[in-house]
DNA sequence: ATGAAAGCGCTAACAG
DNA sequence: CTGTTAGCGCTTTCAT
């Protein structure tokens, strides 16, 4: 900055001025000075400016999760490509963190100002992290709501949309009704057992449950044939995404059952693949790319002074396909 | 860090010294001022320790994509999954860019001690990108093939993957094969291509090549049902990935087509759902999560000052499932 | 084994 | 509208 500022010949706040857009200037040195960081190849020093002014223009998506191949599951691409280009265009970083040991580092290393924290996990360890992501005072967002917190939330109507699909499996006949999970709990998930057991309480029908193993097509599958190898089987199974509910389908397929005729099996997400597997899946989807654009708008807002109101929760879409 | 200093009653130095265990100490030195440090909740500014060392400990990912939409992709996923692990295990935080024009920002800026560039959108443009990131000097590493890069690159047997898949293809007696890839192009993708062609070329058969939108399966069914529609219409389809396979699939079942007797169908990349789709996919599965940890240790290799020689090309498998 | 001093590149505050 | 001064929190260098 200084050798720009000696090229064109005004002092080195000048050039900080120019930099940062700044007016209290004529054009003319304007653009000497642009001229200037021009031949010189100039570019701002990120960290000299962190230091002074104490911001980084830097967004940290901190992604608690135990699992080390965090990334896998297409929603939370889908989330972070939203946070990511939000993040972009209004000339922010986005550092990435995830894990259980480190996850506010970014924070406390004041490498980032402000972040979105993407809650999975059981509920105990979710509120603790929230605890102490509340306590840094820092602008922040949660994906997935956590309760009694005071940091703004982005959700969907995760509820409403299980209660929706659980209804029309009940008024389509279906009295004994399945619902299958992976073993970590996510808010959302925990939102979509909660309306499959409202819809289910609300017809006098008992829920039938189970939680096991990762987020695969595999552990759908087993879950599946635990579910039909009981006395008493569903006739319809709900995963709580599309790819457990790939795994459903092949199990039946396995028994000679036929989907839906004589099992009925549903997803959620509406994955990429979901309309184009056989049969096609009924879902239901969730405009999660919205949601991370409205995530990271919110603590940029904040960041940037400006109101920033929190998001309403964003509605799903019942999508009736061929599976159920 | 001066109130560290002065609650263990040493000199802000012996902090620093403690902080970045550098040894030269007693340990009841250490003691105390650990315990101070706690006390106090120190963490070390990762701006001012930044700004002095020249080194932020941080790695950006660069992606090459014009699609704002950019980590749609599950391949992208599975990378950045293993070059955010192997950050996160080495001490290092992990700095998303993508887009087309400040992508060598997060360098320029000092955010950032290295980074690792994906590779993608058609070729004139990757070399210029790929030009300037070596031009910065920066350790980097290149995800991706480019052509006479000086970058260390990390890539997989995809071409010999298409070989064979395509010999495969041939051996069962297809005489029309096609190859249908979406719009944009990735060097992967262009692999791919290269050795559909070697293979068919080996046996005096004529490629039929479509590459057209975006990496969807509407795009896969789109591209499929231009081609069947042909005078001479393919007996097998070579997707370039397993999205557009699908898409190829329904197009042949909506034309009473059965898959693989009447057409055959293969992909590429092995995804989640591949094994779990009717029928079943035949696919060439790449280690893309080990590519990415290999792309970030290669770099952060660099950075620690250790030795890195370049990764092998990583193997490909050829997975025949029932689709071809 | 520990301490003192200097300064990284920038911006805030204020002076001119 | 532009310049001067000071200092952000840390690490490097050199001294003890």
């Amino acid at each position: 900055m200084r050798d720009v500022a000696a090229r064109a010949g005004v002092s080195v706040q000048t050039v900080s001025n120019v930099v940062n857009g700044r007016g209290h200037m004529r054009e003319q040195t304007r653009e000497r000075v642009a001229a200037a960081m021009d031949a010189l190849g100039y570019s701002v020093d990120a960290t000299a400016r962190g230091l002074r002014s104490a911001r980084t223009r830097a967004l940290g998506f901190l992604l608690l999760d135990d699992d080390p191949r965090y990334l896998a599951d297409p929603m939370t691409d889908m989330v972070i490509a939203g946070v990511g280009d939000v993040a972009r265009e209004r000339g922010y970083g986005l550092l990435i963190q995830s894990g259980e040991d480190g996850l506010l580092q970014p924070l406390l290393e004041r490498r980032v100002d402000g972040a979105i924290m993407y809650l999975s996990g059981e509920p105990a360890r979710r509120v603790a992290h929230v605890r102490r992501l509340e306590a840094l005072g820092h602008p922040a967002a949660l994906f997935g709501d956590a309760p009694s917190a005071s940091l703004p939330a982005v959700t969907a109507a995760n509820r409403d949309g299980a209660r929706r699909l659980a209804a029309h499996l009940l008024a389509r006949g279906h009295t004994r009704v399945a619902f299958v999970a992976g073993r970590t709990s996510w808010p959302m998930i925990e939102e979509r057992v909660a309306g499959y057991r409202a819809a289910l309480h609300a017809r006098g029908v008992a829920p039938v449950e189970r939680c096991h193993g990762p987020w695969s097509a595999e552990a759908g599958e087993e879950m599946a044939a635990d579910l039909l190898e009981a006395a008493d089987p569903p006739t319809a199974i709900m995963a709580a995404n599309d790819l457990l509910a790939l795994g459903v389908i092949r199990c039946a397929r396995r028994r000679g059952l036929r989907v839906p005729d004589d099992l009925a099996v549903s997803g959620f997400n509406d994955f990429d693949f979901s309309a184009f597997v056989d049969p096609a899946l009924t879902t239901v989807s969730l405009p999660v790319y919205a949601m991370g654009r409205a995530a990271a708008t919110l603590v940029i807002d904040r960041l940037d002074g400006r109101p920033a109101s929190p998001p309403p929760e964003f509605a799903v879409e019942l999508i009736l396909r061929a599976s159920a």
